[in-house]
DNA sequence: CCGAAAGCGGACAAGACTGGTCCGATTTGA
DNA sequence: TCAAATCGGACCAGTCTTGTCCGCTTTCGG
């Protein structure tokens, strides 16, 4: 239940690999370190662009780079980001006319309250509580120096 | 996203019509009364019986009854009822295998904490609070009189 | 000035999953 | 004994997500 979409985790996981680095990485080298098919890397930082989570650089020397700090990432941001806005049902904010039996249905509009909570739930939660003490052995962000394509160190 | 599958929407109506008669009733009966196809109502009753929230009635004069008030029931008990446990990922409770890259993984068992928030987040919510102003105009709980098939009264 | 590298954008096919339906078996009241 | 209704399962169709690929644009390096 509550299906969290496969490409939001993969978002998660790119997001805290991004940040481990620090620097400007290109999509096939998140796809070498995470594991990750690389066209889905690139989905997901594609997405993650189109949400302002990430900077995309064009060009021969380019990459994807953090936006903000994890910390400051909401998991909100990157669902909303990847599988777009939170919403339980498809009645929600009173749109009228999705189902036919809402003339009957006794919970219309009632459904607002547990996406709000939901949402609040979401929003209480930044990135940086999902990614921080599983970076690869204590890597400095200041330091962009070691390539590190291959995780197993 | 976070697509709460529309079985539960059901559910939820049929469990409001429930209260709202407050007697025993068939699944025929209720899918006149919701609007739900039969069978679609059945499925849900089924379910919800299997969760423990409604009890079935065998035999001729059978039907479904509530286990509890509304007010007893959280939403996360019928979540649960109708799509299984509350899960955003499947890398949930540590469970190894899942995923070939957890070596590598990030986050692993960090979604926990988000299981967690929003269990509970739907925990705090009860179907009391999704069902009871929209009951159609002040039926009495205790009074099974009306069979009241029709809700366009 | 030109070629290579990398992001950008969309489209597209395959697979999984949910939704919805149906059938037989069992139980119970009339 | 018959009819009504639940129970339990299997089944099929539709939809959605997932994952991939292609061509275009942009920019750096030689």
């Amino acid at each position: 239940m509550l299906r969290l979409s496969k490409l939001t985790d993969y978002a998660v996981v790119v997001l805290a690999r991004l940040e481990a680095e620090g620097g400007l990485q290109t999509a096939p080298g998140l796809a070498a370190a995470t594991g990750i098919a690389e066209p889905t890397v690139a989905k997901v930082l594609k997405h993650l662009a189109h949400g302002g989570l990430v900077e995309g650089v064009r060009g021969a020397r380019g990459g994807y780079r953090l936006a903000r700090p994890l910390a400051a990432m909401l998991l909100s941001d990157v669902i909303c980001a990847i599988d777009g806005p939170i919403a339980l049902t498809a009645c929600v904010d009173g749109a009228s006319g999705c189902c036919e039996t809402e003339a009957i249905c006794a919970v219309r509009g009632r459904w607002d309250k547990v996406n709000e909570a939901i949402r609040n739930a979401l929003s209480d939660i930044t990135l940086a509580d999902l990614a921080p003490p599983s970076a690869p052995s204590c890597r400095r962000p200041t330091l962009p120096a070691q390539p590190a394509h291959l995780p197993a160190e």
